[in-house]
This record gives structure tokens, sequence and C-alpha cells, in this order.
DNA sequence: GACACTATATCATAGTGTGATAGAGTAGCG
DNA sequence: CGCTACTCTATCACACTATGATATAGTGTC
């Protein structure tokens, strides 16, 4: 009747999902996501740390992300890179299609009649 | 250097911006906001009482909804109907603007490297 | 008038989100 | 070097949100 099989994960917490998307253009460290979360939204969603190494957490024990283990050698020592899953790749673009019925309809009804 | 004034809003908890996406169709009483809710999603998301009239209020408190005293007769008589403000319109259009930001970046991330 | 359903409402609790804080590694500089 | 500023991970304590269960009352139908 529905789409895909990962409605179980939906909806979403919005952290979660800013992480996924974040994760979805490659591996990064945690702290980097906080900054391009903040960044990318133009400063609109900040997430201090305790939200995202709590997101991390989650996500990591849903099998939504896992950490890589490469270290790339001129790096910073403390740095722990995360990437997503195979899981996690399908659930953020469920996610992703979930909103964008959302947004559409938010779209169709406000956009014509602005009084 | 970002968008629109109500940033103070954003982002809005979920409950709450499928509640606004609801009212955008028109005003609606609770009970039927919380079947739309359900239905909309294809069952995915689903809002009980509690989470319904609990996000109500808390519209209602920020002034991005109101009650309308409207009541059509042949209506059913413990029926509230409540509407979008003009704020409430306004927001709702922000938080849709921010999430089609994050839809089109997971899609063009995520989309053609399907493995 | 009994029964199922609609409709609003609240309580108690679980679960998330968050600022503050800590502490260690890194980098630059005099 | 020793100082300072910044990066990076981590956790605590608290506030806020979300939710299942439950209560109560109106509506419709047989």
């Amino acid at each position: 009747m529905s789409g895909s099989e990962f409605e179980s994960y939906l909806p979403l917490p919005q952290p979660q999902f800013n992480v996924l998307v974040s994760l979805s253009g490659g591996e990064l460290h945690g702290y980097a996501i906080m900054q391009l979360v903040e960044e990318t939204s133009g400063g609109v969603v900040r997430m201090g740390p305790a939200t995202m190494y709590g997101t991390l957490k989650r996500l990591v024990d849903a099998a939504l992300v896992e950490e890589s283990d490469r270290r790339p050698t001129e790096d910073d020592q403390r740095r722990r890179y995360y990437r997503l899953t195979d899981l996690g790749r399908r659930v953020c673009m469920a996610e992703a299609d979930r909103l964008e019925a959302l947004v559409r309809r938010t779209q169709r009804n406000l956009r014509p009649g602005l009084a």
C-alpha cells in the first residue's frame, strides 16, 4: 500500500535527519557535522555538542551510521569519522521523500493565495 | 544575509509542522487534524490525542494558530475549529523552505549513486 | 437505552534536546 | 619551550516534547 519498508524508522527526529543529510555528502567527524549543520542552515539550526554526540550515538546504535576505521594520517588524531550505512542511506531518502510531500502540500496550499 | 524574519520559530517541532500543514488547506477541528495527518502520511505518522491537543495548545499560545469562532450549524457541537494566523502561514512557509533545501541536498547526494 | 464511534481533554512517564562544563590534543607564537 | 587559543570528543543535569492510557461527554443507530 505505502512505500518502503523503512517506515518503522520514520518520522526521524530532526537532529538525526540533519546528521544523516550532512553525512550524505561523505564521511565526516562530529565537530565538522556540527559546523556543517549550522552553515548549511544559514545559522538557523544550531547543534551543540550534547545534541550532536547524543544524536550520533543513537544513529550508531540504530545502525544508520557507522564509525569509519579510516584515519587520514595528516589528520588530528582525536577525530572520529562517521559515515552512512546502507540502511542509513535508504532511511534518509525515505525521510526526504516523506518531507517532500509535506513541503509540496504546503507550497500548493499557501503559495497561490497570499492574502 | 539569510531569509525571513521568522527564524526564531525555526526549526519547528515535527508535530507542529504537521498541524500547520494540515491547516494550510483550510480550517479544521482537532480530531480531523489527527486523522488527516495519519491519512496523508500513509499511516506513517500517527498522532494521538495527547500529542495533538498539546501541540495545538502550543501553536495557539505562539499565535501561529487561532480558534475560529465560526461553528457550522449542522456540525457536531463539540467541535472546535482552528485556522492558521497570518504569522502561522508565514512560519509554515519558512519551515517548508528550510526543509526543501535539506530534501534537495539529500536527493542530490544520494539519488545518483545508488550502489 | 445500549452500543460504537466521534471529539476534546489531561495525566504520568518516557524520551529528546540543550546549555554548561570538562578535559585532552593541536597549533602558533614570543 | 611555556603560554594561549582553538579544536574535538564527551558527559551531566535539566527542560521540554511526545506519547499511551485514560476520562468524559456528545452523536447516531438499531
